[in-house]
DNA sequence: TACGAACCCTGTACCAGGTACAGGGTCAAG
DNA sequence: CTTGACCCTGTACCTGGTACAGGGTTCGTA
């Protein structure tokens, strides 16, 4: 059976040693067992664990939601749906965070084109419209609550 | 001359009380004078200073950045080329990020696809998708490294 | 056998950008 | 004269790690 030392682990994975016994600590890797040395001793079970959660990171999901769906790996026998759920939620944060960003792409763009020159900076468009924001100077700007 | 409680601060700019006593810590904000009660006593150039970073906090700049557009409106005769570059630079960031997402949601309408039914979790095509991620089954989910 | 490099361990502090108390002091109204 | 709303400082907590310090262990090699 193969065992892996934790930088063997790391290198498999791509997941900086420190990670790995952060993820241990927060409980979403299981504790493995160690060696007379006291070192961690892992199998192809925990890279296949940790693969997994860093696939879901790089899909951006929270620690959470990948404990979430962890427990669903762990207990086949459950009803996947909730599986769904998560994912149509996590799909709608990506989604709000998509059009805030491009809203606010929008108003830097709007604010870039205030100031193309090189100025003093008393006389700088943008600094001005940082300024004015909430007394009219960049009202097109967009109104986040004031 | 108005003089304002942080409370009444806080009210006007819709900053939380304590957030404004974290930028006085972070040193973006002066620290007011006191009341002979030790009350912060502010005045409308706080008020004014504050909107100024919160708008910028809308735009999701960085403490750090802030902090540098302070110091060009502080210093109104400096030359203004270094605050075009900031912004340059802040949306080149949120342009890589809301192209990152964008892919990220590629990435997850495609793992959604694969589930649409209610299933055991042991048959669930996300959760196989997620934990085969390196071995063929996503592929087309994207390579991130590995 | 000894030495140094490279690895492993625990524990802790740090990053952004706040938020949330605990444990006090102050002030105005009833 | 008490109640409640406000203010103060200081500290811990959040997410998702990263980066040490200060040890122990193991491996290669001379």
């Amino acid at each position: 059976m193969a065992h892996y030392k934790i930088g063997e682990l790391a290198t498999m994975t791509g997941c900086p040693v420190e990670t790995i016994r952060f993820y241990e600590r927060k409980g979403l890797v299981a504790a493995p067992v160690r060696s007379d040395n006291n070192y961690r001793v892992y199998g192809d079970a925990h890279a296949a664990r940790l693969q997994f959660i860093r696939h879901c990171r790089s899909l951006d999901m929270t620690l959470e939601e990948i404990r979430t769906l962890l427990q669903f790996k762990d207990s086949p026998e459950l009803d996947c749906g909730e599986v769904n759920l998560l994912l149509e939620k996590h799909i709608g944060h990506v989604a709000d965070r998509i059009a805030e960003l491009t809203a606010l792409q929008d108003q830097l763009h709007a604010l870039r084109a205030l100031c193309s020159v090189t100025n003093a900076a008393r006389d700088c468009g943008i600094l001005h419209s940082l300024t004015e924001a909430e007394n009219g100077a960049a009202k097109n700007l967009g109104t986040h609550g004031g």
